[in-house]
RNA sequence: GCCCCAGUAGCUCAAAGGAUAGAGCGCCGGACUUCUAAUCCGUAGGUUGGGGGUUCGAGUCCCUCCUGGGGUGCCA
């Protein structure tokens, strides 16, 4: 259940009946909001609503406080609705509102905290969608982790969603990836032969011209260079879907730019444009008139040698999305590509759509610290630290969880040292010990040959310990915390609350004690519940990150 | 020049316009014959970059300035 949500209505209706019987004057109430006090002692949630309607009501927010606890109808999981200065409602859980959350989690499952938000409408997120030129990079993983737990997160909200990877094996980057790989096979054949400035430098090319001499000898001198740039992408785009699938991110379409040409869907775009005048003719190309919808200056779409630029390609793309059927589309780019959104949401206007069904979620770029160090990452010689190479040292748990752990907007700092500490200065490990340290009783519970099902139908009024609850309070929490995700698309929550989760665990597995023998046995059988509960809510909130929850670490 | 992001505890960062701005790390002081201490308990630490404004209420919104990063192609 949504708390906040079902809370607000609940106000809403104390509103009504305080102005039916005048206690309150007839006014529209404004949006009421259900907020979570900074400080627990004031109760669970709280309400701001009265200090709003202070000019509306004519009246000290105080009074209006009270006239709205006084006439709140009865919510069965609330046990009290207080005053507090200068005109917050507070509201109080019942204890057993939160003891039954466990069996609410186990009886949900790893669909505990899902809510409906999307009622099954269509949504795309694309995210990585780079180009097969090279192995992925730590900044195109960003963008991976937070798309993919956006999804899962969307998909927790009743949205029916599409993970999309859209790219480009065309045109000159193609061009200049086949004649690299041309030039390093030959290098690889003992050959002379020197990479251009604007030849691809990394060095996995070399690596795939070896594996070709290996298989073919000097056999392909001869092919086109169609040949080379069609095996270094296929190579290259099978090893980017399988660090993908490290990461546990796998997509559902595979979007060719390509088959906007071939379609001629980006032709229908550009008449479109012009039809509706926003598409003219000079220097012997197209340009966009971006300029009237607030750009600093028009674009080229077609170049004068008749290739469409990437940004015409993209507004065709994004015109077809619409054109698909999603009803809301994520687009998640790095910083780097960030001055590229703006335009191709023009073009989208242009074309008669509103722009607003896309989202454009900009994230900022991660450095990587060794022994306190910045990782040097050099692009442009080639020399940068691949996402496989980050996921061979620290893990794909640690780098889903350390990618999830700022804001989009910062920029992260990404500790290799500390993502393999074992410690719980390493909160990858500190939230994923949680879960087992409940496998862990359960498993001691069974070496003891004691019943599996023993704790089937404990009585969960036993579960007292403030710990215990409190724990139970952070569970219903993640409701509200997927809302955050979906509705600011903010991917970053989870990894937050997975952690705070954690350090509400701990203190209570000290604490609350299952096996020892001085627990009585009704209390034994309650707490066994409690962990149960809280190794399946582990489970379902490391899935929600793409984590793995291990039994024994 | 213009656009975007950031500036909050010594450090790395949270904070949905609400109450006394929170965590972790680090520091200092405690707790292990453990349901694996890969953990817990406690102390200290702040003019939220500066200045103005809006609001009953601003770290959050508006204006302005400062500092750092990124972007600003008929490259993608």
């Amino acid at each position: 259940m949504r708390v906040r949500q079902d809370l607000a209505l609940r106000v809403i209706e104390a509103i009504q009946a305080a102005q039916t019987i005048g206690v309150l004057p007839e006014f529209e109430i404004p949006t009421v909001v259900i907020e979570k006090p900074r400080d627990p002692s004031f109760g669970d949630y709280a309400c701001p609503t009265a200090m709003q309607m202070t000019r509306l009501a004519r009246m000290a927010p105080m009074k209006i406080a009270e006239a709205i606890a006084n006439y709140m109808p009865e919510v069965e999981y609330i046990d009290s609705a207080s005053l507090a200065p200068p005109g917050f409602v507070n509201f109080r859980l019942t204890a057993g509102f939160l003891q039954g959350q466990v069996e609410e989690i186990l009886a949900l499952g790893l669909n505990y905290g899902s809510f409906n938000l999307g009622d099954g409408r269509r949504a795309q997120v694309e995210f990585v969608s780079a180009n097969p030129t090279g192995p992925l990079g730590v900044h195109r993983g960003r963008g991976g982790v937070m798309g993919d737990t956006l999804a899962r997160a969307m998909e927790a909200a009743s949205f029916d969603v599409t993970r999309e990877y859209y790219f480009n094996n065309a045109g000159r980057q193609m061009e200049m990836l086949g004649e690299s790989l041309n030039i390093r096979y030959r290098q690889a054949l003992g050959q002379g032969a020197e990479l251009g400035g604007d030849h691809y430098q990394g060095d996995y090319l070399y690596w795939i011209a070896l594996v070709l001499v290996g298989q073919y000898g000097d056999s392909l001198l001869e092919k086109p260079r169609e040949f080379f740039s069609k095996i270094a992408e296929e190579t290259i785009f099978a090893s980017i879907r399988a660090t993908l699938k490290r990461l546990n991110i796998v997509f559902d379409v595979y979007y060719n730019e390509d088959d906007l040409y071939t379609s001629g869907r980006v032709w229908e775009a550009l008449d479109e444009l012009r039809l509706k005048g926003y598409a003219y003719e000079k220097d012997g190309a197209y340009w966009f008139k971006s300029s009237e919808l607030g750009d600093e200056k028009d674009r080229v779409l077609i170049k004068s040698g008749g290739e469409p630029t990437y940004r015409m390609a993209d507004i065709a793309y994004h015109w077809h999305k619409s054109e698909r059927g999603f009803d809301l589309v994520v687009d998640i780019f790095g910083a780097d590509h960030h001055a590229t959104a703006p335009t191709v949401m023009m073009g989208v206007k242009a074309m008669g759509q509103d722009p607003d069904f896309v989202h454009v979620l900009i994230h900022q770029f991660v450095t990587l610290i060794r022994e306190g160090e910045q990782v040097r990452m050099s692009t442009r010689r080639g020399h940068f630290v691949t996402l496989d190479e980050l996921l061979d040292e620290v893990g794909p748990d640690a780098v889903r969880y350390f990618m999830l752990s700022r804001s989009g907007n910062s920029t992260i700092d990404f500790d290799m040292d500390l993502a393999v500490e074992q410690s719980d200065k390493n909160p990858v490990y500190y939230v994923q010990n949680a879960h087992v340290r409940c496998a862990g009783i359960f498993r001691k519970w069974d070496e003891a040959g004691l019943p599996a099902e023993a704790d089937q139908d404990a009585d969960l009024s036993l579960l007292t310990h403030e710990n215990e609850l409190a724990f139970l309070r952070k569970a219903l929490e993640l409701t509200e915390t997927l809302e955050l995700m979906v509705t600011q698309y903010e991917p970053h929550h989870i990894a937050f609350y997975a952690y705070e989760l954690a350090a509400l665990f701990h203190p209570t597995y000290e604490t609350c004690r299952v096996l020892h023998s001085e627990v009585p046995e009704p209390l034994r059988l309650a707490r066994l519940r409690f962990y149960r509960a809280a190794k399946q809510l582990f489970a379902r909130v490391l899935d929600l990150m793409g984590m793995s929850a291990p039994e024994v670490m």
